[in-house]
DNA sequence: GTTTTTAGTAAGGAACGCTTATGAAACAGG
DNA sequence: CCTGTTTCATAAGCGTTCCTTACTAAAAAC
């Protein structure tokens, strides 16, 4: 097994790499003009991703809590790259969807995204890649375990 | 080539992670009462790494600005968990060491970083703790190359 | 038909890390 | 020397991210 200095410096390194990851993403979506913040980006990425769900899915998609997403969404829509429609199934929920003007910035977004990821992982030799990508989402998911298991302690 | 989509998704993976991880972290030093923020745990542990070192080595190694670490130092301090000595051989800078209140904290924290990357690397396989810590650390070095290049150009 | 749960959101706050600017001291070149 | 540049620490202030708590309205469960 990894000694506790080898584990301290996974959880540095992880630390790092997001906060580098993220201030990088930054520069590039400001340099490139887009008038977005790193959050509204994913924001973004995730409606896209699931166009016409509900304000809760997108919340369990990105990780994040409802208000929060709330928030990015507020945002959005007041620069009218969303739109939030009535479901006519639910009438406690709306339906996030995509507006036409939001093509290009999401294009461009993921433009900068594609060339940050490449950039990250030069050096990285034949399935190495795929591998990484495995290995984090084990991580991420029995981390998103360790943070849901605490909270319903907290609960009760 | 990993597709757009396996590189869009990496990075929400990354992101995601060091969220949880944060988070987890956050409970799990709260909970045992240690009193400090993982901000303030992470330079702590900085510190621990290379007692004795000016401000600007911890700002160096921990990837941050000297700023940032100076103010991390300033509540360290007040916590007396930290010590700011002249250094003898450079009257602009100062020297950090540990003080002894601090080991018993700092052995305490170090016990939570290990259990949280345990459950963080559950279900891994022999050689994948290294793997992932291999790729990681071209990760991490790619993209801070990828931050300081950007701020160099800034600067021109 | 009352209770409980779910959806969205208003308000406020904590943590993080940055930039800009300043005062000292060290250093480099002429 | 001594003048200009760089380095070190730090004060002040700000933007982003994300959270918790509290509320309303609608749906679901009993």
């Amino acid at each position: 097994m990894a000694t506790s200095t080898e584990k301290e410096s996974l959880a540095f390194l992880l630390n790092s790499s997001v906060r580098f990851l993220n201030s990088a993403f930054e520069r590039r979506i400001s340099d490139a003009g887009l008038g977005l913040t790193p959050g509204e980006a994913r924001a973004l990425l995730t409606v896209a991703a699931i166009d016409g769900s509900k304000q809760a899915d997108i919340a369990t998609r990105i990780g994040l809590e409802p208000m929060t997403v709330c928030t990015y969404l507020d945002r959005l829509e007041s620069l009218e790259l969303v739109e939030r429609r009535p479901n006519p199934d639910d009438r406690r929920s709306k339906c996030i969807y995509l507006t036409q003007t939001s093509s290009a910035l999401l294009l461009a977004v993921r433009e900068e995204v594609d060339l940050l990821i490449d950039q990250a992982v030069s050096g990285f030799d034949g399935g190495d890649f795929e591998k990484f990508h495995a290995l984090l989402t084990i991580v991420q998911k029995n981390l998103q375990t360790a943070v849901s298991e605490k909270s319903r302690q907290n609960q009760r």
